[in-house]
DNA sequence: CGCACCTTTGAATGAGATCAAAGATGGTGG
DNA sequence: CCACCATCTTTGATCTCATTCAAAGGTGCG
């Protein structure tokens, strides 16, 4: 893949940034030296946990990861799961300790940026540091969404939801083929996201598939039969086009 | 209020700013010059409807807001209540139509500016850039609290932490004199922001009223009496403080 | 004063949780 | 390659927290 000359498999943030917008090569070679190492996460392992210091922010370049918290009662949300071009920790740029735990859902392979590099980042190239703060309010629009459909519908009503979320944002990265979906979750993660229960997401999944909502395969992969069906059911929004328009000119 | 021998006061959003970093002189007069005009709303009345084509951002001067969505069942979910010093409308810098109605729900004082200037202040400051990307964060961050209070916390401590939340905002405005805060909320209005009915919300109020938590005196005012105690059934995280550490220079 | 809206309380109902246990599945080591 | 064990899925029965429905007080505004 390239753009303005430049290769931008050197960058993931570019590569993600380059869905929204036509990047310069300044822009792409800014990027490129911001970012730093790669990390690799076994399924299951911690990024970083709730209250820990996170050192650095990261790309996800492949892989499942979720955020979550563990609340008193031993009970967990998750607050959202993270697929490749998601960057992970910025809530290191409002407050020291993480307010969440990241954890590898799948084996994954992060690229890791510091704060100094970001902040050197916003000097040198402004529209690049504007349109991280478009992606972090995107990002946030879709956290209400979840809200939303955490505080106000039915449990059949949520998990529909948490599908086209899914569904939506892996097409538009392309590992959609033709309906079907990876879906490496457990029904736990499904309920912790949700909040429900392992077993009423279990019944939830069952009644979608009985209404030939979707078919399971049974291998970790979920096929969408009637999206339009189910978007309705979640009354779900996409959120994954950007309007950049109003970004100030390239350097 | 006085910065850098500029008066403060002429901006609100450095008003604003000043409370986490100590803004330049260049600065408070961008600020200044970033915003536009004074917009009164009377209780009830709407700043800007879901998938409206909303014009401009907002901070708030002064009042109560918040901003909602209905779904297709009709319900209605509030995502956050929105206080002096709050940045309305930011998910214009990621998409075209709102994705939520904002509503005043006291007489309200909004101070205008538009996204070009904005862009504007991102090349001229790319400090104060960057703080708007650092508080965009933290509005995320409490918006996650909310998530898991209403995903997995029972309703009592869902009404707990609201309360907890909209205390330690008013306590940090200087709005809250000795425990004591106006609360000018139905008990409708605070179940579409804990995903309760409002009869059941009722019940919990009272509920934390004779265990001695709070005292309601009737008249839209509540006094917070074991904080403490509030803070702990609601696993509340006080998100007021901004690390502004990692900030580029100022200009 | 009267009306609209809000709060409060009770009783019945229901969606989802909890508890329990039987299948599936898959990874690991022998 | 197969046996074993841990983990995950599925299903049924029961329970509970919050909703729904209903109606009686309050409160404040025009």
């Amino acid at each position: 893949m390239r753009a303005g000359g430049f290769d931008l498999g050197a960058s993931c943030l570019a590569e993600q940034l380059s869905r929204h917008i036509r990047l310069s090569s300044a822009e792409c070679q800014a990027l490129a030296r911001l970012e730093e190492e790669d990390r690799i996460y076994r399924r299951g392992s911690v990024v970083f946990a709730e209250n820990e210091k996170p050192r650095e922010l990261y790309v996800v370049r492949s892989g499942w990861l979720h955020s979550s918290v563990v609340l008193g009662n031993g009970s967990r949300q998750i607050m959202r799961f993270h697929l490749a071009g998601d960057v992970l920790g910025l809530s290191l740029l409002a407050f020291p300790l993480a307010p969440k735990t990241v954890t590898a859902v799948t084996d994954a392979v992060l690229r890791s940026f510091s704060r100094q590099r970001l902040a050197e980042l916003f000097v040198e190239h402004p529209r690049l540091g504007a349109m991280m703060l478009a992606l972090t309010v995107a990002d946030r629009v879709a956290l209400a969404d979840r809200l939303a459909s955490i505080g106000r519908t039915s449990a059949r009503a949520r998990v529909s939801s948490l599908l086209c979320d899914l569904f939506t944002r892996l097409r538009s990265l392309g590992l959609a083929g033709g309906g079907e979906i990876p879906l490496p979750l457990t029904q736990e993660e499904i309920g912790d996201a949700t909040g429900l229960t392992a077993v009423h997401v279990n019944r939830m999944m069952r009644s979608l598939a009985d209404d030939g909502m979707i078919v399971r395969n049974g291998h970790g992969n979920i096929r969408i039969i009637d999206e339009k069906g189910l978007c309705a059911d979640a009354a779900y929004s996409d959120r994954t086009l950007i309007d950049a328009s109003w970004l100030p000119e390239a350097r």
